[in-house]
DNA sequence: AAATCAGTTGCAAACGATTTGCAATTAAAT
DNA sequence: ATTTAATTGCAAATCGTTTGCAACTGATTT
């Protein structure tokens, strides 16, 4: 078998009005900067950073300080999810109403292509992990980093 | 068999000598900076930021620019391994000569108290993971974060 | 449709972590 | 003691991200 799920890739584009209803929800307005970037957005698999998606801005839409006000406000929302890849800037993925979608990566340390990955931390021994030390509420930040098929010359 | 080893958290405070011998095989010289350094990661059983190494060192004694060329150059050297918390700031911990010692952590999120975790993401999950991407020399990044028992309230 | 008001934006300045250029200093080899 | 390459302090420069503030604009009300 090959790919033939495409790795669950299929990733269902979010509605705008989905995105858009959520921010309306909460008494925040649905401004053309905002609208532009969730587009963007909705058009990516993979995490950006707010520099990225700047530049796949329209020129002069939008400031890149509203970018990451933007950005700030749609996690605190829960709309997007923050991923820190280790190389200094944070990334970011919408995230689907219901779905909780926790997942990882795996990045290519020279090219930095990026991989979804299924596979996650077993939850027994985080739990474990949190009993033995007492903690509550324990989550974890997983990625993985290696060289893709073609940086591996 | 229980935890008969203590959970061989009697890591062994590194002999000076070795570290210093690190730096003289590699035609590096041992500066007073760096002995300073040294003494206080000696000391330290977590991973320290420079500015908290720098706070420790006796007032004047180094600049913060040499605590970060030093980590630097101790990283490359394998002296030292890097962690990456997800608040900003990189922190350091000495390696043992030969202990691998690839561990992770389980952070606090409101005071930050670090506990050393032995469990690892399980290594034949991560080499599945990179053969079925043809990535090659694959590693992983994994914290834990969640509230200790102290701040539980 | 005009008025109203809280939420937003652009811009520039401020920040915090980390890096770097450079002239002066120093450890280690000769 | 001399020589040389490694190292340091200091200040300035980068980079990602945040923030103050006056001008602006959705969304709601009249």
């Amino acid at each position: 078998m090959k790919k033939t799920c495409a790795h669950k890739h299929a990733e269902k584009k979010q509605e705008l009005s989905s995105l858009t209803g959520r921010l309306r929800r909460e008494a925040r307005k649905i401004t053309s900067p905002r609208a532009a970037i969730l587009e963007i957005l909705r058009h990516h698999a993979h995490p950006l950073t707010n520099k990225e998606i700047f530049a796949e801005l329209p020129q002069g839409e939008c400031d890149l300080a509203t970018i990451y006000r933007a950005m700030q406000l749609m996690e605190e929302l829960g709309m997007v999810k923050r991923f820190d890849f280790g190389d200094g800037s944070a990334r970011f993925k919408l995230v689907g109403e219901g779905d909780e979608s926790h997942h990882h990566h795996l990045i290519c340390t020279r090219c930095a292509e990026v991989v979804e990955i299924g596979e996650c931390f077993p939850e027994e021994i985080e739990r474990r992990i949190a009993r033995a030390n007492g903690f509550t509420g324990v989550t974890h930040r997983l990625e993985f980093f290696g060289l893709c098929p073609g940086c591996q010359k």
